[in-house]
DNA sequence: TCACATTTTTAGACTAATCTAAATTATAAT
DNA sequence: ATTATAATTTAGATTAGTCTAAAAATGTGA
């Protein structure tokens, strides 16, 4: 059994591999995880070892299947245990991050299983990130940025792209959450941000870096 | 904070004092946490600067106000977790401890207050222990062991007090569980053990041993 | 291609938690 | 009171995980 360091250090790799053309470099895992580099090439080595990934000097190193099944196992049971918060426990999408990350560490395959079914199967996770099934399999669904929906076009909200706390409770204050009704009224080419109406109800100007960070699918309405 | 290691150790101290009379020595923890007496000794010098409890040696240990709050608090975790595994997630009572010894280290205060909520403030958990509430105040309750109940006297099963796998898997199938009625049809002096019915259903012999470790509440039925 | 900046690794040290073997202290039994 | 036994502590070592400072490798831009 892995330790949870060495969990931590196989989600992260993951993580960084997931954007980062199949490869994560020392520096990228040292951020990630917040230590030094030195402690990451230290764990590096001694990882290798354990064939969770392939390790080169210099090179970076990339994940074995051994090494994509532990950390999509990992993924699954976070976003579970996510799931768990808001909808039982009620916490808000914002609060549940830092528990979870305690909570996927949790060593019980029984556990999980009734979790799943206790929980009702669920595809996505609070922020609308695809919670992987048992053998690892993601549900995709399709979405595009807000960015992209041009002026009159709808679209409802499905996830959202960075998960830092105040920019969720950015969200939060202006009642967008997973299920929102989004519609661009107005594109403003000056800085790129868009006026839209939010559920019908609410006008605001959302800046590019909101839109970029808000997934939608488009809806003919 | 402290560590998952040191909560260990302040929760085995706290369980050990409870039985005996305020003090725990250090062969004692080892056994209950399955170390050696060299890492206890080590531990205890450790953690009784950080004023968990008072250590002189040769002379064992005994809880400070903080380390008591500290044990209590684990007890309260463990015990609510417990309820969570039985009454939502569908667990056996024998298929709990170790989950729950697990869950019981994950640290937010408001995932507790939640649960607390989300169970419906239990007092009691699946083995019919008391549940300390945020204070630390335990809810007891009257009860006495199976044991002192006369040929003709009927009590309501409340507890255990042997927590095996064995023997709670032994209850499942005499089909003893918390709220289960029994009545002593004949006490056998020879070897202490009684002839009992259970829910006026199945008749069952259970010898000392058994008896001795089931707790019930006396009725006049 | 050479110099400079960046990235990565190595060297050496530290803390937490553990172990075995040996020494010490306490306790119980003659 | 002496001796044997049991409990406890000390000594010395190990492993996981971390750090800082220094050295080495890599990559880039003129
Ligand atoms: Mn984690
Ligand atoms: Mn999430
Ligand atoms: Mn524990
Ligand atoms: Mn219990």
């Amino acid at each position: 059994m892995a330790t949870e360091t060495e969990e931590n250090y196989i989600k992260a790799i993951f993580k960084i591999t997931e954007k980062n053309q199949g490869t994560a470099n020392t520096n990228a895992v040292a951020q990630h995880l917040n230590t030094s580099p030195a402690s990451v090439t230290d764990m590096l080595k001694r990882l290798s070892e354990k064939e969770y990934f392939h390790y080169e000097k210099y090179k970076g190193v990339y994940l074995t299947t051994k090494g994509i099944k532990l950390a999509t196992n990992l993924v699954r049971k976070h976003r579970l245990w996510e799931v768990f918060l808001v909808d039982k426990l009620k916490f808000q999408w914002d609060e549940v991050h830092d528990i979870a990350e305690q909570l996927e560490h949790v060593d019980s395959d029984e556990l999980i299983t009734r979790l799943d079914t206790f929980l009702g199967n669920p595809k996505y996770d609070p922020h609308g990130d695809p919670i992987p099934n048992a053998d690892g399999k993601f549900t995709l669904r399709s979405q595009t940025s807000l960015m992209n929906l041009q002026k009159g076009e709808t679209g409802i909200v499905v996830g959202v792209r960075n998960h830092d706390t105040p920019f969720l409770q950015y969200l939060n204050k202006i009642c967008v959450n997973l299920g929102t009704k989004i519609s661009v009224v107005n594109n403003i080419d000056f800085d790129h941000s868009k006026e839209v109406s939010i559920d019908d109800e609410n006008r605001v100007i959302l800046s590019q870096k909101a839109c970029v960070n808000i997934y939608v699918k488009k809806t003919n309405d």
